[in-house]
DNA sequence: CCATTCCTGTTATCATATTACATTCATGGC
DNA sequence: GCCATGAATGTAATATGATAACAGGAATGG
């Protein structure tokens, strides 16, 4: 006979690792993680410092890329290059990957989106520009991600690297779990 | 004329984020960017008890599974799954990917090994069965990755994800930049 | 010795991402 | 205006990473 293991008995397959959810789509509007707001005037906010940046030539916001940054906005939860890169095609853009891909590459490099590396997936930031430091919250039932600042924990990771003599220049922190919505549903 | 910007003028593929390096291939044994250490040593050490665990019952560790372990403890630098499957599959082992992901799968529920999100790929865990709670430095020259902990770090992200309501279960902390040895020879 | 469960293996397929190259479009110099 | 240049967009083809579904085999416990 067998002693009992403190270890899970088998791993989920990682595209399980999310729960599925009655209300869940790729494309859904979800309920926000973090405290309600008025979304439709942060989008507003986000596309015309957008606007007002591709006016004074600093950056340039062309059909496809504002578009993009618009999608990923609405979205709330993080969606994949090949879920844009669907709604481009059907909006009479270009239907190959690199379209999607060079787009994404364009709007991260310019602080105006964020990948999502334990997704696969990208979400737009809500205050671009601001030199953020992301840390982002994953709820694993309705994928929302909200993003919130890592800085205080990276100034204590940071002293750690010092001390191994490795120079962070950028850190992924993305936590997993439950939102506060889902929390409530899934063990009150 | 544009005003210049502050912004990278493009960003760099993902794929070339990682810089050639002449030595560099995906088996190769890199120096470790922790301090210098019997490496051998530690390799036994936790093969050793992987077999003592083996022995008891408590996991089982077939061949397969032993022999990835051993490969992954090896490497020291980040392997992918088809990396270590093109490997076991040289050594008479299954040659479908379901077979690496498999024993990935095992190895990484039960502690033994760590996947990269960042670089789709996995890192034996130099102490497993510790509770560790893992950060990484990986460096974007040489693709070592040194394993230390985040716990500091996460205690401080608990409390703002307290403060937002979500409830973490796992958190991913990944930092990249450049480790002692290719810091010294990037930039003296 | 049989039933059950776990493990290994296969084929086929899906999902994610990049390479290489052609075409178009904006911009600035003449 | 007109063209040279570089940036942006588009395509096909391909590479890389991961899973689904199912068949056979080996260990475990009754």
């Amino acid at each position: 006979m067998r002693t009992p293991s403190e270890f899970p008995r088998r791993a989920l397959p990682r595209a399980r690792l999310w729960a599925k959810h009655p209300n869940m789509s790729a494309h859904k509007h979800a309920t926000p993680a973090t405290q309600p707001h008025d979304h439709r005037a942060c989008v507003r906010h986000v596309l015309d410092e957008a606007d007002r940046l591709s006016a004074d030539g600093t950056v340039r916001f062309t059909p496809v890329r504002r578009r993009t940054l618009e999608i990923l906005l609405e979205s709330r939860t993080a969606l994949g290059a090949y879920d844009i890169l669907k709604r481009l095609k059907a909006e009479g853009f270009g239907a190959q990957p690199p379209v999607a891909y060079r787009v994404l590459d364009f709007l991260t490099s310019h602080g105006f989106v964020h990948r999502i590396e334990r997704l696969n997936a990208f979400v737009a930031c809500p205050r671009p520009r601001e030199g953020c430091d992301p840390a982002f919250m994953i709820c694993r039932i309705c994928r929302t991600v909200a993003e919130t600042s890592a800085k205080p924990a990276l100034s204590v990771l940071g002293r750690s690297a010092r001390g191994l003599g490795f120079r962070i220049e950028r850190t992924v922190v993305e936590a997993m779990g439950l939102c506060p919505d889902c929390s409530k549903s899934d063990s009150p």
